[in-house]
Parts: C-alpha cells; structure tokens; sequence
RNA sequence: GGGGCCAUAGCUCAAUCGGUUAGAGCAGCGAACUCAUAAUUCGUUGGUUGCAGGUUCGAGUCCUGCUGGCCCUACCA
C-alpha cells in the first residue's frame, strides 16, 4: 500500500455535442487509472468539467434561439448523466463558465502580464456584417483563388479540388456559411502570450523524460522546438494569439476591455477551477493540490490536443508559480472495426444508444483489455468486443463463481483456507506486477494477466470435479473445501478488476458477504463467512444486439445543400452540415447502384421491445413487399404512417435485426430521436417508380 | 509542403539492449467433460514480420528508399 496524494484529469468535453463512444476511451481510460490509485490506498481525485466557451457554442444557441448559458446547462446534464451511466466517477465536475474559472484565468493573466509574456498586435480577420461575428475559416466558403481551379464552394483556408493553400481573404465572392453575406475583413487588436521566452523551459521539462510518452517528447522537438545540438538548431516558437474580440462567449480580459481569452487559455485552467469548488465544497486546502510538491498532477488527453497541454499550459503553470504536471497520458483515438467512425455507418455510437442495448461494463472491460500505454489507435472491432465479452468475462472469469458457488450456497466457506497447491499464494506473487501494470497505464497487460489467473482456476475445479464428489456422501466437507478455493481465487480477481469492474467487485462483495474496498483484499483468503445465494453477475450478449445498435446510430446522409446563395432570403445556418461533414464525391456509377424507390406503408407497428424502431411493411405494387424495421419510432406514430408514400432503398442487402429481417432503408434526414424527417414525394408518384 | 507515429497469424495485439524455434487472445479444426449463462479443459491448423535494398556473426527490432494508414502543422518549419 502507497500514500501518494494525486490529482488526476481528463479532458474537458466540449459543451457543443454528446458524449460518443470515442470520448469514453479516455473517460474510461482515466477512471480505471482513478479507481486503482483509490484501491490502492493512495489520495487520488478526479477533476473534470464542461468545456463551455467559443463562437461555436454562440452560433448553436443562435440557431436554437436561446441563450449560450440554456445550451451549455443542459449539455452538462447530458454529459454527467452519460458518464454516471458508465461508472465513470469524478470527485468533481464544474464548467468553464464560472465564478471559480473566471477569478483564475484573472491570477493567471495577471502573472503572465507581469512576466512581460504579452504583446499586443493588429490581425485582419473576416467579419461577417449580418451576424455580426468574427468568421474562423471554416465559415467562410467562396471560389478558389487558383486561376486553372475556380472550384466554387470552397472552404476558407484550402480547396479541395485542387489541394491549394490561401487565406479567406484571397477567396473569389468569399460567402460567410452563417448568413450568406459577404465577408468583410476588418483590423482588431489581439493579445499574444511570447512563448518564445519560455523555450529553454519547455525544452527542459517536455524532453525529461518524465513527463511525456517518448513519441510527444519527439513530435514537438520535432515539429516545434527544434534540436539545439542539432544542425538545424533549436526552432523559434510562436507568439500564441489568446484573445477575441467581442461578441465572444467567455471571459472579458480585465485589463484589456473588448477583448476575450480565447477558449484554449480558459479551459485547462477548467482543471483547476473544478478543483477550486470541490477544495470548498470538501474543504480541503487549494494550494495543497496546485501549488505542493507532495502533489502529482496527471493529465489524460487524446493526441489531438497534444500541444496545448504539452507546450502552453505548462508554460502558464509554470509563469504563474502552479505545480506542473507529473505526467501528460496521451491516448489515440477510437476506430471501429478499423475505420473511423461513421456516421452512416452506424459506428458514430453515441453513449446513450450504447445505453440503450448493452451494460456499460463490457466497454469498460474492452477498452480495458485494449488500452496500452501508447498513443496508438484502438480498435473496436465488433465482433471481437462479443466474443471477447462472452469469452472472458462470462465464460471465464464470471463463470468461476457460477460453477461453485451454488455447491456451498447457504452455508459458509471453510474455517481455514484448505490447500490450494499454491495457487491463491501465486496470484499474490503476480499482484505487484498487476498494479505495475495499471500504475503504467498497460490496462492490456494487466487484464491479460487477470484473465491467466481465471483460466488456473477453471483448470482447479476441473481438475477436482466438485460435482463427482457430491455424489458421494462423505466427500460433503472435500466439496465445501474445493468450492473455498474457487470463490477466493475468484475474489482475487474481483479485487484485481474492481478499478475496470466496478460492479462486478460489489457483486463479489454480496455474494461472500465481505466488502471489497482495497487492493489488499486480494492477499488475504477468507474463511467461514456466508456465502450467499447466486445470482447471475453478467448476461452474454449476441452479435444482433449490437448490430441493432448500430442500426439505430445510422444516420442516413443528408440530400446535398447548393451553394449559399447571396440574395438568399434564408439564414440557414451551417450546423446541420457540420454535424456531418460531406462524404467524398461520387461517380453517378456508384449513384446508380442504389435502387431509391417509391413505396407506400401498407402496414406499421411498434416493436414493444425496441426503444427507437417500427417495423413497417412497404409496398412496391402489384404484391411487392418489403419488411423495414426503420428508427422512427420517436418521431412517428405507427397509425399516422399507414398509406403515406415515402421512399426506400429498394435493393439494401437484408440484415438480420435482433426482432426480425429488415429488407430496405427509409430515406429520412434529421440527427435522430424526435428529429426525424421522412422524404415525401410530390402528388403523381406511385409506389414501384425509381428516384433518379 | 513540413514534423511525428505506425504497418507482425483470418481478426485484435505482444515480442526487454539487435540474440535460440516470432508469442497471446478471439475465430477455425479435433477430442474430453457435463458443475456452470452453447460455459470449461486438453490438443491442433495458421507467419517470406507491407515492398526493395543496406549494416551486422546475427535484424520484426538499426539505416536508406518505396507503398499504405493516422495525428499535428502550414505560402513562416
């Protein structure tokens, strides 16, 4: 057992979408870390909070017509509400936009400020006249600028016909994607913080060794700080721009009035505000955590944000006299069944359609078994993520109480621990590289290693066939003995996957009516104490529960918008094609192998068992069916749907759903639940017509 | 364009400093068993380590080039 105090955070989810799977890896990623340093007996407390400022939070709440603040309060409640589902338990869980923030970010800028690590410079940036916002180039699309191009409806930083580079401003008939309305470039005042001056700093502390995974260590010497033994010499950095103009959502800079901090110099400081409310809610001492040497800080990001963590907010920390980081844990990304995700494909899961078919624990488990200590993807191959479930946890590890528990059930485990041939003393021998294992964030390693454990077990009990022994009167205390064994082993590994399994830890807890609350609970075996009725700890799941799900998580695409147009009376805004980006260009080739079809709903039910699906027959004419189980369930009723004319995916390949065979696709538009929009055809139309 | 990382069995991943016959899990195949949630146990098939060179007594590992993938960054490198 160790006494560490540590600080421990992950990164701040931006208050702009819901929680997907993707997040999970490193939410799980980071509570697993948690909960083992709180097994292990060590002061450990987890900080998070809801990224909530940014110009993207204003256009949300511009196009939903309400405030920036009703936006992000009810993005926290989902959040939370996601993250309390999958067992994911911070200590506390506060916003950007708060009291405690902003009185932060103030002690901070004013250390930064008197380091002399401000300047101030003039940047021309586009601005968009109707809606009165400053445009990121991502707003701003128009003709490329390449005389031998002339792509129309191009983004504002490159084309992506021919690949060309340029800035807005050298845009041809530049449109803001907000308005519509021409761009217009104007001059503001920025603040810079000079990182430069804290190059020597960063050197030091990014290339120790300690702090990083080597690959970062690498990736900024290479990319920002340069070799100074090299030949090439060490690389300038660059004066980081961390102010916007108004109207901005966040904080106004005190001392530079019409000016805000921009979003990345306010959220990691998140970090430390959402510790500020739990050190007053718990009333712990501030300085203990930040400002103490007896203090380790650890940060679990993903490899995208890298550099903020890496460079600038040391670099603060630093300047402003806080503790730095012990160690940045940096993670890859999830990919599904090896691709990225995919909103048409289904695999874009968000956590609660996972939480409407499947227990959060197999995700915990199989992020646990894949997750090692480097940077690299994984992969959640889904038929690996059923077998993998099934075979380890329920057949293997769940199993080992399942098969002996019942024997001994009502009565109590032997008074002494009866010989194991040494096989309870070997999992002790293996718990310190376990938790070395867990401490070096090798999750993989240290499930592998359980999972070995379970297997000696599972060859135990066979080995001595309880239920042989049975048959025979005498040989009732022999079976008691073998069944102590095999609970305790199975305890054992209950103690060693509490921090992935936390339940099944409690489960293990109940059944043997003794608590599991420290990673030494695994050193000593019980004896004598009741054993109580079991009960099944865990279901295996099947293949179609999960393609059900990914059923429900498709998206279908949505029909292609033309280019803004100018004199457009409309103000649509750009969320919708933001929310899923266009998919690469098609041939009409590959547009004609898609059989669309006009067909009419002869017959629609609920599917009682199905939160989002009605299964609906569809007619082509002349006696042509199809049964189509579609998501639609939130926003249609079966009896409004009988006799509309809707159009399908006449030719979709069958796919074998968990209530049924469902022959084709309904075409509708909408991000899901009760936004869901069927395609309606014009008066004319009959069912069996193709759409072209 | 620049920087960094990666490519190993059907799938997902290991392999210490360059060191013996490249190992696991899952899937597959064969058998045993029947207490257990179609669970368990034993046995077994499966590899030109992306491609082409090089260094070395010895290369999955180091070097060069190529191909493919990912992240970051960009008329600043």
């Amino acid at each position: 057992m160790t006494d560490r105090r540590i600080l421990v955070t992950a990164a701040l989810p931006y208050a702009n979408g819901q929680i997907h799977i993707g997040h999970l890896v490193e939410y799980i990623q980071t509570d697993i870390w948690v909960r083992f340093q709180k097994l292990r007996g060590n002061r450990a407390a987890f900080f998070c909070a809801d990224d909530t400022h940014g110009t993207a939070i204003s256009i949300r709440a511009r196009a939903e017509r309400r405030s920036e603040e009703e936006v992000i309060a009810e993005m926290s409640e989902a959040h939370q509400r996601d993250f309390a589902a999958f067992g994911i338990e911070f200590d506390n869980y506060g916003s950007t936009n708060s009291s405690e923030n902003r009185e932060l970010c103030g002690e901070i800028w004013k250390a930064i400020r008197d380091a002399g690590l401000v300047k101030e410079k003039d940047i021309e940036q586009l601005f968009d006249p109707e809606a009165g916002l400053f445009l990121a180039d991502r707003f701003v699309r128009g003709t490329c600028p390449n005389a031998d191009c002339n792509a129309p409806n191009q983004p504002g930083d490159n084309c992506s016909k021919c690949g060309r580079t340029y800035s807005p401003a050298e845009l041809v008939d530049p449109k803001s994607t907000l308005s519509g309305a021409v761009p217009e470039v104007r001059t503001a005042r920025h603040l810079f913080i000079e990182l430069r001056q804290l190059h020597s700093f960063l050197d030091e502390w990014s290339q120790s060794g300690k702090h990083l995974q080597p690959e970062v260590a690498n990736n900024l010497r290479g990319q920002f700080l340069g070799d100074p033994d090299s030949e090439e010499g060490a690389k300038e950095l660059r004066d980081w721009d961390i102010s916007r103009p108004a109207p901005y959502f966040g904080f106004e800079i005190p001392d530079s009035p019409g000016n805000y901090w921009y979003v990345w110099f306010d959220a990691p400081i998140g970090y430390m505000a959402s510790t500020k409310q739990w050190c007053d809610r718990m009333g712990e001492n501030f300085d203990d955590w930040w400002k103490s040497d007896d203090t380790e800080i650890h940060h679990f990001i993903g490899k995208d944000i890298t550099y903020f963590h890496t460079l600038f907010w040391p670099g603060m920390l630093k300047t402003a006299g806080f503790s730095l980081p012990e160690k940045v844990h940096i993670h890859g990304f999830l990919r599904v069944d090896g691709e990225k995700m995919s909103k048409s494909q289904g695999t874009f899961i968000m956590a609660s359609t996972y939480l409407n078919h499947l227990e959060p624990d197999y995700l915990r488990y199989f992020y646990a078994s894949k997750l090692g200590p480097g940077l690299g993807d994984i992969d959640l191959n889904l038929e690996e993520f059923v077998n993998r479930v099934n075979s380890h946890l329920v057949g293997n590890i769940v199993n080992l109480a399942s098969r002996s528990a019942k024997f001994v059930s009502g009565g109590t485990l032997s008074e002494e621990y009866p010989d194991d041939g040494g096989l309870f003393a070997a999992a002790v021998a293996r718990a310190d590289q376990i938790a070395e294992f867990y401490e070096q964030c090798d999750f993989a390693s240290a499930t592998l290693e359980i999972l070995q454990l379970a297997d000696e077990a599972n060859r135990f009990i066979n080995d001595r066939a309880p239920w042989k022994l049975k048959k025979e009167p005498d040989k009732a205390e022999e079976v008691r003995q073998i069944c102590s064994i095999v609970l305790n082993l199975f305890r054992q590994i209950a103690v060693f996957l509490q921090p992935v399994l936390p339940r099944l830890a409690e489960q293990a807890g109940e059944l043997l009516n003794a608590p599991i609350s420290n990673w030494d609970d695994a050193k000593t075996p019980l004896t004598g104490t009741p054993v109580t009725e079991f009960k099944h700890m865990m279901q295996r799941i099947t293949k179609a529960q999960v393609d059900t799900m990914v059923d429900e998580s498709v998206v279908d695409e949505p029909a292609e918008e033309g280019a803004a147009d100018n004199e457009s009376p409309w103000s649509d805004g750009p969320e919708a094609l933001e929310a899923e980006l266009m998919t690469e260009e098609c041939t009409i080739d590959d547009f004609v192998k898609v059989d669309l079809r006009v067909a009419r709903v002869i017959e629609a039910k609920d599917v009682p068992e199905a939160n989002k699906l009605l299964n609906l027959t569809l007619s082509l004419g002349g006696g042509e069916t199809r049964n189509v189980f579609a998501g639609i369930k939130a926003a249609y009723k079966p009896e409004d749907l009988v006799g509309r004319l809707v159009v399908c995916v006449a030719n979709l390949k069958p796919r074998q759903m968990k209530f049924g065979l469902s022959e084709g696709m309904v075409c509708a538009a909408g991000p899901g639940k009760a936004d869901v929009f069927l395609l309606d055809i014009d008066d004319g139309a009959v069912p069996g017509q193709r759409v072209h």
